[in-house]
DNA sequence: ACCTTTAAATTGTATATACAACTATTGTCC
DNA sequence: GGACAATAGTTGTATATACAATTTAAAGGT
């Protein structure tokens, strides 16, 4: 009896094999996996590093610009930062402008993100093992590309 | 009046500058919207295109085969394919094993699959300009290392 | 045959993410 | 200076994701 599973089309294989976004998403859940493993014990997600790290570089920051550096939406980010000021990582005043607010890292934040430095290196390490030089060269690439705004957001 | 904002620790600013997961995150959250957006339209977002694929290529797929190929984790599976399931696009039978069941496409998810393919396109072509040839090429590489199991998963 | 161990999937809970709708504030133009 | 448009964040709702705990079923040892 001929099994009635229809065959894919060569249209929905040239997807399984070409397509960027399966690949891509892929190896983030990866990658992610790898980080939150290793920062585990810290109680701390890689998301949550990166918008420490993003805050305390940038000083005091407006949400948007964290929105910015990290292509983030202002709907994720709002969230994410209310469960980190939760944590008393993050805290938030009012600047000139009374539509906005400003976050900065607590001392807790500075700290908490300082002694999570060996796990991110560990982490960092396999991942870099994993893409290889020249795979790192092409996301640095990629992500630096990003940030400047090449990828048309057409509202 | 010095600004009482600490600056951040050396070892801070090379996390901003060098860290892997914050590129890839932040490259896949910008792909990822490119393909959600192209394929609104049909209701379909990029995630369960993937599963749609990858059962359609697999056939009478097991949950843990699709989620060896798309490094997911099965509860997360789980979730995806029962909305998939009520929307009427994949439906599971017993198979010889009282554990798992098969998954399978529908008809009518195989026609929103061959639907779809134009929006897939679009949205390809701008991910291809945005990494460029040697991104794909990393990507490729790593995606079938990933798959092929490289990175140990210490479970 | 029964008990234990192993395996597969589901369910509980939490974070991350985005779009749409809403709120509040600022800026502009007459 | 008041109506209206633009801007910044928040809130409502939904999907995507993962870990831990639970359920169900198969395998293995005695």
């Amino acid at each position: 009896m001929t099994r009635k599973t229809e065959s894919p089309s060569i249209q929905v294989r040239q997807i399984a094999e070409e397509c960027i976004a399966v690949r891509l998403r892929l190896l983030t859940r990866a990658v992610t996996r790898l980080y939150n493993r290793a920062l585990r014990p810290h109680g701390l997600t890689v998301s949550q590093m990166n918008i420490l790290v993003a805050a305390s570089c940038l000083g005091q920051a407006r949400p948007q610009d964290i929105c910015r550096v990290l292509h983030l939406e202002k709907s994720t980010l709002s969230r994410d930062v209310e469960r980190m000021r939760i944590q008393g990582w993050l805290k938030k005043s009012s600047g000139e402008d009374g539509r906005t607010s400003l976050i900065h890292v607590t001392p807790a934040g500075g700290r908490l993100l300082e002694k999570a430095i060996p796990a991110w290196r560990e982490a960092q390490q396999r991942a870099k093992a994993l893409l290889g030089e020249p795979g790192c060269a092409v996301l640095d690439r990629t992500a630096t590309a990003l940030r400047r705004g090449d990828l048309r957001e057409t509202g």
